[in-house]
DNA sequence: TCTGGGGTCCTAGGACCC
DNA sequence: TCTGGGGTCCTAGGACCC
């Protein structure tokens, strides 16, 4: 039997989810970001495909989202409805007893062995919709790449299988953005270079993309656009990095005592989040966004790893007072990276 | 398109050491 | 006495993803 990927991919996530408990709101184009009032500062989370038709989709700006589809019906973030969802949808995923990586809320990845992929992957839906109510799209692939974008030929609510055979009939006059990990800068870095497609980028010369872009990044890309991604699926819990709170001001605030005052207030709430026996915190650090848009951080690396809240309360404060220039802060976040396990 | 909140990894320059 | 080369860590910023 031959060994494949499935890329598992909730549908509308968090409008889904909503729509369970509103069923009345069913064929309505439904927003769900913020705090669900569209004329506030705020992004859109989530979109109903119905809202999608107008041009809303995830990141448009809520007032964006209200402009264009003034009659939506919008809805305020539900953190914990989602996460209490996807733990379903993740044990219905792992009651297939095969190893399940969750890189997301609404995603993951399934290694398993099977001569016919498309019955497996329709299997996984059904148990998905049995165990939530919820859809979901699956792409199927020899390795992760491959599953992760044949999803996307599935969505929605069907099933895609992409190949190395089929790889480069499918993918290779697309654009270079199509491939997961190539953004707008990286598309047009490449573009500037004579590269535009998935097959332009898949004959590049890694040596000369490295100079470009960087010695990691690179090849890597290369790598990509020949549909090459050799990580297994890892069953193995996430173990994070970092934990941070960020708050963005409906108004700008000019006043930097007011601005410190709320720093203290974001690292104390961060604080009682992470004190429940993770490892300690070694580093700090306060990330300020100014009026228009431009975002600087400044760290502070702790004398010794800690979990005590005053240590660090008085690490933010110090790398707070590496900003020198008081201008009108729109956004405040702090983040706290942890002490990192030594390998080997 | 007036741009959230929560993450991850990579890059480049400087410090520091041998 | 005006100066090499390599390794590693730290820091700030960039890019990307959901």
């Amino acid at each position: 039997m031959a060994e494949w990927v499935f890329h598992v991919d909730m549908d509308q996530f968090i409008a889904a989810v909503e729509l369970l408990r509103r069923p009345e709101l069913t064929g309505l184009p439904v927003v769900v970001g913020g705090d669900g009032d569209p004329t506030k500062r705020g992004v859109v989370s989530t979109a109903s495909y119905e809202a999608r038709k107008y041009g809303v989709g995830s990141g448009v700006a809520l007032r964006t989202a209200l402009k264009r589809c003034p009659h939506a019906v919008f809805l305020p973030v539900d953190r914990d409805a989602y996460e209490a969802a996807s733990e379903l949808v993740m044990a219905a995923l792992r009651s297939f007893g095969v190893p399940v990586e969750v890189p997301g809320w609404d995603e993951a990845f399934i290694a398993s062995e099977t001569d016919r992929p498309e019955a497996f992957a329709h299997q996984i839906r059904l148990r998905v919709r049995l165990a939530t109510r919820l859809e979901c799209s699956v792409g199927i692939g020899q390795n992760k790449l491959q599953a992760k974008i044949a999803t996307r030929y599935g969505k929605p609510g069907g099933v895609f299988r992409l190949t190395h055979e089929t790889w480069f009939p499918i993918l290779g006059a697309e654009p270079t953005q199509a491939l997961w990990g190539i953004g707008t800068k990286t598309a047009r870095k490449l573009a500037a270079l004579g590269i535009h497609t998935v097959s332009d980028l898949a004959a590049a010369d890694p040596d000369k993309l490295a100079r470009a872009v960087g010695p990691t990044t690179g090849p890597w890309l290369v790598e990509l656009a020949c549909g090459g991604w050799h990580t297994r699926v890892s069953a193995s819990p996430h173990v994070a990095r970092s934990r941070s709170r960020e708050i963005t001001f409906q108004a700008d605030i000019a006043d930097w005592g007011e601005v410190r005052r709320e720093l203290i207030s974001l690292v104390r709430s961060l604080a009682d989040e992470i004190t429940d026996g993770r490892r300690p915190v070694r580093r700090v650090v306060v990330k300020i966004r100014f009026a228009p848009f431009f975002t600087h951080t400044h760290g502070h690396t702790l004398a010794a790893p800690t979990l005590a809240r005053d240590a660090l309360e008085a690490g933010a404060l110090v790398a707070f007072d590496r900003f020198t220039e008081p201008r009108p802060v729109r956004l405040l976040g702090v983040q706290a990276e942890f002490e990192r396990l030594r390998s080997s």
